[in-house]
DNA sequence: CGTTCATCCTGAGAGC
DNA sequence: TGCTCTCAGGATGAAC
């Protein structure tokens, strides 16, 4: 479940079903789930073991467990993962990695993920209680330590793509493949322009955009086109029906009617108006710019 | 510094 | 039915 709404979405439900509570002991699947965790995986269940949960917090696309004691446990969903919820004796899922059973009769969490490119590992937590093995990943659009004056410098200085600019998490984190494409149909800018070419209010509005579609997301339960992108409880977000331009190809575009266009980009689909979103002419080289 | 590319995986859907 | 091919909400590290 990946971008900021659909990991929000589950940071929510894990605040509601395990926050205040021990961990009992977890059972961990394969070594590939905590292959992140590089003490490997008989220490991150003994030392999991009689924590209690104390917060759940999330930067970006980023989960964590507060356990106290300025130690965490770092969860990432990469492109599949999911929490779950469940009763102890609910069916085993295909793509079970991890389930953390609590010291109470409630019911367990689980760590479901198909493609396994997400995990789990041990962070000790640092600097404003962030993870140090993410310290590297910008706060998100929708937190308070955003900066955005400072974002629109930093995006202002790149000569690339503006989307590879929004998809790079130590700018702004949080803003996946979807997100991006709607921030820039937003605001009607090509994600292959030049960022620096980008006027600073330009930039700054393009944010704005990114963060309003990331909370319109939310109050959706995020976006969801199959199963695997589910809350805690199993259940699907609605904001698929919101998208004006991921996934869009060929339907018509809802400001003038343009068939929404598909193209390749960094390795992966964009999509994007060609009337609204006009491409750049070409992108100009360094010493062309002077 | 920046970019491209491959890699980690499984499954769905299209086309034959 | 079944095969092959392409594609998928991500992050990372090597190579250039």
């Amino acid at each position: 479940m990946p971008e900021l709404p659909e990991v929000e979405v589950v940071r929510r439900g894990l605040a509601e079903h395990v926050l205040g509570r021990t961990v009992a002991d977890v059972e961990l699947d394969g070594h590939r789930v905590a292959r992140r965790h590089v003490a490997g995986p008989q220490d991150l269940r003994d030392r999991l073991a009689g924590r209690r949960v104390a917060d759940v917090r999330r930067r970006g696309k980023y989960l964590w467990l507060d356990l106290g004691d300025s130690l965490g446990l770092l969860v990432h969903l990469g492109m599949s993962g999911q929490l779950l919820v469940e009763d102890a004796d609910a069916p085993r899922e295909k793509h079970l990695h991890a389930r953390f059973r609590f010291t109470d009769d409630g019911p367990e969490l689980r760590f479901v993920d198909q493609r396994t490119f997400g995990g789990l590992a041990l962070a000790d937590l640092g600097e404003g209680g962030v993870p140090t093995t993410i310290a590297h990943i910008a706060p998100d659009l929708l937190e308070a330590a955003f900066d955005r004056p400072a974002v629109v410098r930093r995006v202002k200085a790149r000569d690339s793509a503006v989307k590879r600019v929004l998809l790079d998490q130590t700018v702004a984190s949080g803003i996946g493949n979807i997100y991006a494409d709607e921030a820039l149909w937003r605001a009607g800018v090509h994600g292959e322009r030049v960022a620096s070419t980008l006027t600073g209010p330009r930039i700054g509005r393009l944010l704005d955009h990114a963060a309003q579609v990331m909370r319109e997301a939310l109050d959706e339960g995020g976006t969801s086109f199959d199963a695997l992108y589910v809350n805690v409880n199993g259940a699907s977000g609605y904001f698929d029906r919101s998208l004006a331009a991921y996934g869009q190809a060929g339907r018509p575009c809802r400001r003038c009617g343009t068939p929404i266009r598909r193209e390749q980009f960094m390795n992966r689909s964009s999509f994007s108006c060609p009337r609204c979103q006009p491409r750049p002419r070409r992108r100009l080289t360094p010493r062309e710019r002077g």
